[in-house]
DNA sequence: TATTATATTGACCAGATGGTCAGTTATCTG
DNA sequence: CAGATAACTGACCATCTGGTCAATATAATA
């Protein structure tokens, strides 16, 4: 079953994408990683920014589900603010990997112009709108850019060496701020 | 006075790596931002990482002077964590383009070994420890991981283009969390 | 087993990129 | 003005990288 490659190829471009940026995996890199040759993940992906994209995706899936459930239904949140970041915090601890990888490239969504990182800009975006909607739904009040700075703050860590800041920290600090 | 194109090449180099990622910045782009012929470069420094290192420096040491002033002694800080974060969001706000040079690379610092890189890691790890001891003066608590997520915050809120987050925002959520 | 469809590889290419260097032009100084 | 030093350029190179493709090996099927 080539399928199995397949897999194996995705879950290397997963690895090497969260480790390192966009411009510094080589697909050779990939190949070398998933141990197959070069020319085979042409034979399943056309393009080194598509398989970036199905890579990223699927992190960004599980991330999605993870935090905003199955059950969510269009722009009704049964779930809270606290709720929600204890899911996305969690998210954060258990799936740094696929965290990083969402979250390395995204500066490159207002540089680069390709129907791919579009896509990706806009999930990325809407996934922040429904974050503001989360937390409008408590505070009452418009909240893109405490959505964003939420994401941001979160995001970040993750990129950040195990260790270095420890998810409670930043759930405090999301929570009560600074002067606690 | 070739003194001045080689601050026409440092000013090319901020905008250009302040714009994109270090990969994705060829010193063609530079070159041709200074009207400058690439060889001319490396007439007044030896590298790619180099002329980086240089450029960064220069921003960092800016954000330095702007936040923790001139007088600052030995581990003994005159201002408190409000003036700060003031000073530091004002620099968010009016140097822009330094803060995005200063953070667009920071988790190179953790693959790359070479001198240069080691050496804005440090700089950078040092800062954050400076701000860590600002903020324990104040609650008297260790706080290098809450130094590590303000700067985190107010570092990749940077990145994001103008108008996205405002600094005002940032300021709330970091001294009083999202929860006000 | 013979044939066909699927997987996999090695050799190769074109373009980009960091970097070098011999040589040319402009500037300074005696 | 003449020579020397500093500033600058164009041509070139080695390497890397995304991507292609014809050829081969493996698995499925009749």
């Amino acid at each position: 079953m080539g399928n199995k490659t397949r897999e194996a190829i995705l879950k290397a471009a997963r690895e090497a994408f969260a480790s390192k940026s966009y411009a510094d995996v080589s697909m050779e890199d990939i190949a070398s990683i998933a141990n197959v040759k070069k020319s085979l993940i042409y034979y399943y992906f056309p393009s080194k920014e598509e398989l970036f994209k199905e890579a990223w995706d699927e992190a960004f899936h599980k991330l999605e589900d993870r935090v905003f459930g199955i059950s969510e239904e269009d722009g009704k949140y049964v779930k809270k603010v606290k709720q929600f970041l204890r899911s996305y915090i969690d998210f954060l601890r258990n799936e740094r990997q696929s965290l990083r990888l969402i979250e390395r490239e995204k500066t490159r969504f207002y540089s680069e112009k390709s129907k791919n990182w579009q896509y990706m800009k806009n999930k990325y975006d809407v996934f922040v709108q429904k974050v503001a909607g989360v937390i409008s739904s408590e505070t009452g009040k418009s909240a893109a850019e405490y959505a964003r700075a939420l994401t941001d703050i979160v995001g970040s860590s993750a990129l950040l060496p195990e260790g270095q800041m420890s998810p409670d920290t930043i759930e405090l600090i999301i929570i009560k701020g600074i002067q606690h």
